[in-house]
DNA sequence: AAACTACTTGGCGAAACAACCAACTATTAA
DNA sequence: TTAATAGTTGGTTGTTTCGCCAAGTAGTTT
């Protein structure tokens, strides 16, 4: 398996969690400290701290200490960016006659598999 | 938790995983048969159908039946894009001194470079 | 100093996931 | 009809993930 797989594999686990893209979804708007965090996704804190260090670790956010505080910030934002096409992957679930005339596939579309 | 994580984190799952992002990076070039695909992962033939099934549930790919073979094409191929933002993600990864000036967000990281 | 707050870490049980094998369906070929 | 090929599904086993609790660290306040 190549390496870039894994790699992103890895990156990708990282936002695969609700909570996680709730944290992110925050982030977005600037940082924030744990606790404002935990109530976001109303979990032990530290759950969602172990979600905010795991996130870490995959490099997806960094944090600051500052007082009795920890403030998290997103690294890389363009992952917010990525949400359009998930959520357009979310849309085409009941759309049958999802056609993408981009490249993709040559496909004939009256192949279209009906559920 | 809102539903929209929740949708959101079923279809980011269904991309988290080593053989998945290789066998959507070979989607990317056209529809394939599970044989193809699974010589590119190497892994058992029940391995690659359940990936792809998977995958399909969360309305990552199509599949379209021919013959003996089915075929399997990506349904929303703008996943491929995001792979750059993950790449930048893992560059990004040991440096320490990444500074996003508190507010991080405004910055134009999209453009972060990649290979 | 002790008490308090914000957070992290270790550990545990429950649930989800991954990979294989075996058995099955469906289509084609002999 | 029998055999072969392509793929799916069920079952098992081992691994990973999740969420809580309990305990610990590190600053802050009194």
């Amino acid at each position: 398996m190549k390496k870039t797989f894994v790699k992103r594999a890895e990156i990708i686990k990282a936002l695969a969690h609700p909570s996680r893209l709730a944290i992110i979804d925050r982030l977005e708007k600037g940082e924030a400290c744990v606790c404002e965090l935990q109530k976001i996704v109303s979990a032990d804190i530290s759950t969602v701290s172990k979600h905010l260090s795991l996130m870490k670790k995959a490099g997806l956010v960094e944090d600051r200490k500052e007082g009795l505080w920890v403030y998290y910030r997103l690294k890389v934002p363009c992952v917010i960016r990525f949400f359009d096409c998930i959520d357009a992957v979310a849309e085409s679930g009941n759309d049958i006659n999802n056609q993408y005339a981009t490249r993709n596939i040559q496909c004939q579309s009256d192949e279209v598999d009906v559920k």
